[in-house]
DNA sequence: GAATTATCGATAAAAAATTATCGATATAAA
DNA sequence: TTTATATCGATAATTTTTTATCGATAATTC
């Protein structure tokens, strides 16, 4: 079921439905075992018909009058947000971002690991960072194809990024997660997330003038 | 003509419209004048049309047989996006992601400049990082209000993030850029727009299903 | 200089996402 | 026990977003 709606589901429902989840965990903290819909979409400002959308295609069923079993729902969105499947990954560019990002232990908590961080800087190769081993890049084929390793983050400065991206690729890498504000030539059997903070920024500053 | 169509843009072209910046920001390094949609919706695996409407809501004219001329199309976007307004913000938790935030030197390119960060760990407040001053969190209230700050951007450990959030409101700020993984709780009249490595790697994931 | 081609922008069509409607159901109140 | 009410899930309607069509235009080729 979950390998049938993975496909259809929208990319701002994958976006809204972490948040849902975020905020039954507090509940469940709460020892609250029930929250309704309608709940829900007053705390985020959706309406309660996009909430029951979102979480239905998790698979988890409410009940009339009551909502929908805390505990069941966070179970269901784990399992359909792929959070189960344990994957690894490689970081390439152990700079400020990098290290905070080797360094981010909720990444477990979505199936996913940061296993060794990559880099060219001869300060910072042969050591640690968060306790995960920091290796010349020049490694990277090799380990990343002896470990199977598919998922690879770019943290190297924007003007590295598509050399890094390349490499990668030739490493076996088969999704790529993009901190670096470039964008990527890559050819379109491989996956792309761009994390982009410009457009974070516009999405958070048209939100604060339309309340104004 | 940009105020109205702010309002007006969907939040997939403004996600889209930062990539078709970058690449060209490349193009015009290489002395390239002009790029059509067909050449930037193949890179980035769109549709000529979709790249061709995204571009027209910032108010740029194309050429026929020719494309878009790249430093009209940059300075274009620019002013649509609101780069080219200069807004202040402040960061509390100054920890590791917050850290490298404060060195983030690319958010003058997009307008935005973070004045100070705050911390309850007296290790760091007094100190200075990436040459941003770090102040005591009772101090957010009187700095946030006499030098007009309405950004806030919340790096501590998702259960400080609600209380963090009212400090801020409490402060003056009006637009909450949430990179802990919490459901905040908010008057809606405040802009927040929520930073979800969760619904990232999801998506990466789920791209990354689909292409094989 | 005429024909061909790539590309644009406007408008129309299609697809996707959101929101509304409504009968069913479970709890609470009368 | 009966009535009122909150909520669900399914389906329908609406709105938004994406994609297609097509005439106009500018560069290139013949
Ligand atoms: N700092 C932030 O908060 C932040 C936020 C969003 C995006 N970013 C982006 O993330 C990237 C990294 O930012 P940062 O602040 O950590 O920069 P940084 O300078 O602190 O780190 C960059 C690291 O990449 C390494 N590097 C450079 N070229 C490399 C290569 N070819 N191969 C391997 N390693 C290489 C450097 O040695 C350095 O350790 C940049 O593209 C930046 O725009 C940063
Ligand atoms: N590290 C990452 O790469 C990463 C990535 C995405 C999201 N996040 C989220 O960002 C947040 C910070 O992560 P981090 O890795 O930098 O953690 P961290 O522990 O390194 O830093 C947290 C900082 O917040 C401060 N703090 C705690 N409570 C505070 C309060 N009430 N007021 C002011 N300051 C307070 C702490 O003193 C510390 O300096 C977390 O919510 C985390 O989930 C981190």
């Amino acid at each position: 079921m979950v390998d049938e709606n993975i496909e259809k589901v929208s990319i701002p429902s994958l976006r809204r439905l972490p948040l849902y989840y975020h905020y039954m965990k507090i509940l469940k903290k709460r020892k609250v075992d029930y929250v309704s819909s309608t709940k829900i979409a007053e705390k985020m400002n959706l309406t309660p018909i996009q909430v029951r959308k979102d979480l239905s295609i998790t698979g988890v069923k409410g009940r009339a009058r009551v909502g929908f079993n805390i505990k069941d729902a966070l179970e269901k969105i784990e399992e359909f947000m792929g959070w189960k499947d344990k994957k690894d990954g490689i970081l390439v560019g152990c700079g400020d971002l990098g290290s905070a990002l080797l360094g981010y232990n909720n990444f477990k908590n979505y199936g996913f690991e940061i296993v060794a961080g990559f880099d060219v800087d001869e300060k910072i190769t042969g050591t640690e960072i968060h306790g995960k081993r920091i290796f010349p890049i020049d490694r990277m084929e090799n380990l990343c194809k002896r470990l199977h390793i598919k998922v690879g983050i770019i943290c190297v400065p924007s003007k590295s990024a598509q050399k890094v991206a390349e490499r990668m690729i030739d490493s076996g890498i088969e999704a790529i997660w993009n901190f670096a504000p470039a964008a990527l030539e890559i050819p379109n059997d491989i996956a792309l997330h761009q994390e982009d903070m410009a457009a974070s920024l516009t999405i958070l500053f048209k939100k604060h003038r339309k309340n104004r």
